[in-house]
DNA sequence: TCGACAATATTACACGTGTAGTATTGTCTT
DNA sequence: AAGACAATACTACACGTGTAATATTGTCGA
């Protein structure tokens, strides 16, 4: 829906504790963050209100404090991110952009199971068409 | 050996195309780019200075011309690309990204073949250690 | 040898981002 | 009812980036 939505890296963060629980007042995400960052609380407001404005959260009043929430889904940006990623170090070559992953990142022997079934499952289903 | 090289995605087009062929005169990364982009050979010109500057790049005079050439190695810098993403998009989970790749992506029946060799190689070599 | 011309070097500028500080406002308590 | 206090709103500022324009310099041709 919304058409090209720059979301920054501590943005990201910000937005990870909301899709992870949602809504939240500003100290409950600044509470969420204490021991993953050092960001002083009015880094993570001047965040939330960035995002905000950029409609990325919505908010509600609640007697004196906002509850924020996520206004897009985590999915929606991840992808979004996943592309921008191809794009930007690879010129949006797939193949060799997932097999430097594969060969390089750590794991385990469960990791290889899982995403092997999923390559296996769309073998032969692969219906060839882009998108 | 370079610690924490920043290249910006303008500047990763200049690479790549050194990472290509080198040495190349500023005109002939004009030309190689002409095609692909609508940059001013002026932008294209400060972006190779930027990267010299920031040694990604070095460049010998060649009469009243450089030619540059690469500095840092493609699989150096697109390691580094491929962490950044990995922590910036989805806090360093592995799994949950490659996953999601792999279901979304356009990927042929020779792609598929050749990811599933990867994992496969590694299955049953891999020792569990991390790095 | 000297000027034209092209190549590099320097400067520009707005916008995004990380990282807050100060100002204003509105509510809860006494 | 009014002040304290906290929450939001506005302002700040330097650095990176995209995107060049202008200034300087050095070489090659005439």
């Amino acid at each position: 829906m919304e058409t090209s939505l720059k979301i920054s890296e501590a943005e990201l963060r910000i937005m990870r504790v909301l899709w992870t629980q949602s809504p939240m007042t500003a100290n409950e995400v600044v509470e969420a963050l204490s021991s993953a960052t050092d960001w002083n609380h009015r880094t993570i407001r001047t965040l939330l209100a960035r995002l905000t404005k950029k409609q990325a959260l919505g908010f509600s009043r609640e007697g004196r404090e906002f509850k924020y929430f996520p206004l897009v889904s985590e999915d929606q940006v991840l992808k979004s991110e996943r592309s921008t990623f191809l794009r930007r170090a690879y010129d949006g070559a797939v193949l060799p952009m997932l097999a430097a992953f594969l060969e390089d990142e750590h794991l385990s022997e469960a990791d290889i199971e899982q995403l092997s079934a999923i390559l296996a499952k769309r073998k032969g289903t692969n219906d060839g068409t882009v998108k």
